[in-house]
DNA sequence: ATGTCAGTCAACGACTGA
């Protein structure tokens, strides 16, 4: 079972690049983030004539989230129960699976700008939130994921140039506490529990030939819960869709789970 | 400080967010 997560960065441009990533790397469930698609511009049948279903959270010119899978989608779950923030950052759906059922979480988690925006303490408090709600799903859901663009790079090893970035935000010591916090629900990164070369990223500014440089971060994560990490049995970045022609910014994450 | 995309608005070049 390949579960994967992308930021495609508008899915109206990188469309054609995603039904081809589709059709090359066969996942079973995607998490996608920044749509930057309205709900009614979702482009469903071409999706569908891949092979694959989905739900979707849409929005206007920003964020939007959607999971595509090849079996119907149940209980979904739009943004953070309770939240009346306007961004759509997450959706959320349960999966008939060999497994029992499988909770499938994706998140576009808040950029913050920088550490003096108004954006910085948005993004600390909604990943309060996500961690709240996350608490009680995971009672519910013994087997569960929680993928997407956590706008985090957990530690130096995952980032190119430590010194350079040291207190940036995406790197700061209060967002990689809030990260930690996350894993403290008892997820694991499933990208760290396997040998990965160095300087192993997923996102590549598009300024200053960064992808050529490969100064990039690793932000985009795939946290699996105790029973799903016992059965992960690989996580790689796939930089194949970033080295296309009009790429995302990011790189599909895919870990595999024995079933 | 900078640079590069994508989207909007409104009218093709500005702006915002990442």
């Amino acid at each position: 079972m390949k579960l994967a997560t992308w930021n495609v960065n508008s899915l109206k441009v990188r469309l054609p690049q995603v039904l081809e990533w589709l059709s090359i790397a066969e996942p079973d469930f995607v998490g996608l983030q920044e749509l930057k698609l309205d709900q009614d511009k979702f482009p469903l049948d071409a999706i569908q004539a891949a092979g694959y279903q989905a739900v979707w959270l849409g929005q206007k010119t920003y964020n939007g989230v959607a999971i595509l899978s090849k079996i119907p989608a149940q209980d979904v779950v739009l943004n953070i129960p309770g939240d009346d923030d306007p961004q759509k950052r997450l959706i959320a759906a349960t999966f008939d699976t060999p497994l029992g059922p499988f909770r499938f979480v994706n998140v576009y988690c808040p950029n913050g700008q920088s550490l003096d925006s108004e954006k910085y303490p948005y993004k600390l408090a909604w990943f309060d939130r996500l961690t709240k709600w996350l608490s009680d799903e995971l009672k519910t859901y013994s087997n569960l994921a929680i993928v997407g663009d956590y706008n985090i790079a957990p530690a130096d090893e995952d980032v190119h140039d430590p010194k350079r970035w040291k207190d940036q935000v995406l790197v700061s010591e209060p967002e990689r506490e809030a990260f930690r916090r996350l894993l403290g629900l008892g997820l694991t990164d499933s990208f760290r529990q396997f040998d990965q070369p160095e300087k192993s990223f997923s996102w590549w500014d598009y300024r200053l030939n960064a992808y050529k440089r490969n100064a990039g971060l690793r932000i985009d994560h795939v946290l699996l819960s105790k029973p799903l990490a016992d059965r992960c049995h690989g996580c790689v970045v796939d930089r194949a869709p970033r080295e296309n022609e009009q790429p995302s910014d990011h790189a599909p994450v895919v870990a595999t789970i024995t079933v």
